[in-house]
DNA sequence: AACTCTAAAAACTTTTATAGTTTCTTATGA
DNA sequence: TCATAAGAAACTATAAAAGTTTTTAGAGTT
């Protein structure tokens, strides 16, 4: 079956994100799987070769979200609220180490990730906040690029394994203080 | 002279909250300050030393801070713009690189920095939005800490060397757009 | 001008981590 | 019962980096 190539791109996903490329090692992504190395290194050649699948599924997926959001949510407001919602899970590689990691070994994976951040994240989900501020929705004395790194940062902080083991609210309590004191805080 | 002392510390918290304690080596600390590795091992007897030196003036330096501004401003929202202001800067670490590099390399290390974020950060910073909630400045359909993390998520990463580099607004900006949006979506 | 002390530069050694490979074992199913 | 597939685990090769030693250079001293 094919779909163990997913699976394997699922946990490396997520090891990256936690912990950046370097420190994330085969053994770790084999055992989080339950499989062997040799298993992973059937459906892949090497470790850098996983990084490129993992940047490639996520940037489609994201890629797709947005362009369907584009469509179908007229109001900028309602579109953010509804991107943020999918897209911020798999974001949190942004500003990570593993950004930092590639940079220095896979930099032409890294120069990819750095223009689609820029050129599909920011642009995109800022370009909806400028949106807003046209249409009078939202304050035009702050800076929408910054407002959206704001806004990532927070989500960022929040979904750490580690941050969110020992707290006693769940991820859907946070995302809703998060956004509540967002939006208060961007519209007019 | 002591005080090389305090700069060899100055050059491994920038780098150590940048890239983590793994990824940064004696070699990187020394050259950062023009120094030879020699007089760095002159000073500190390892790499750990050296990690934990940072963390003793960091705690020490925020613990006063936090106590001076109790004393000296009453208004909540005040001290919070005061203490972050100051604070900020410092507390890149949390929730950083070098949190999950120590919590293997270094656990006592790390369980100490856990407790101090803990007991000192966030239950100090987040007493203020408490403080200010019961006396009607804030709302308080918000969680406090949550409030709390999602501003230092919002600085850590607009704080990134190269979240900075390639921006054309200053870090100055960045602040006052944060703290504005924030502050407006935390207040009754 | 030779002398000394200090610290940088740089070469070196040793340890460790881990990517990638191989071998051995076990289970499944034809 | 044999063949294939996959896990477990041992193994190898290599690279990075901690820590040490040696060499060089310069500033101040007699």
């Amino acid at each position: 079956m094919n779909h163990i190539k997913n699976r394997i791109i699922d946990a490396a996903e997520k090891r990256f994100s936690q912990y950046g490329f370097r420190r994330v090692t085969m053994d770790d992504i084999a055992s989080d799987l339950g499989i062997s190395k040799k298993t992973l290194y059937l459906h892949f050649k090497s470790k850098e070769d996983i990084a490129w699948a993992v940047k490639e599924r996520m940037h489609k997926d994201i890629g797709r979200l947005l362009q369907k959001a584009k469509k179908e949510i007229p109001d900028p407001i309602e579109r953010f609220k509804k991107i943020i919602a999918e897209v911020t899970s798999r974001v949190s590689i942004i500003g990570s180490t593993f950004m930092t990691d590639i940079k220095k070994d896979i930099p032409d994976l890294w120069r990819e990730c750095e223009s689609f951040r820029e050129k599909e994240i920011y642009k995109y989900i800022g370009g909806i906040l400028e949106e807003g501020v046209r249409k009078g929705k939202i304050r035009k004395d702050i800076d929408t690029k910054i407002a959206v790194m704001a806004y990532l940062g927070a989500i960022k902080m929040i979904i750490q394994p580690d941050i969110l083991m020992e707290n006693q609210f769940s991820i859907e309590d946070a995302f809703d203080n998060i956004l509540k004191i967002f939006l208060e805080g961007i519209q007019k």
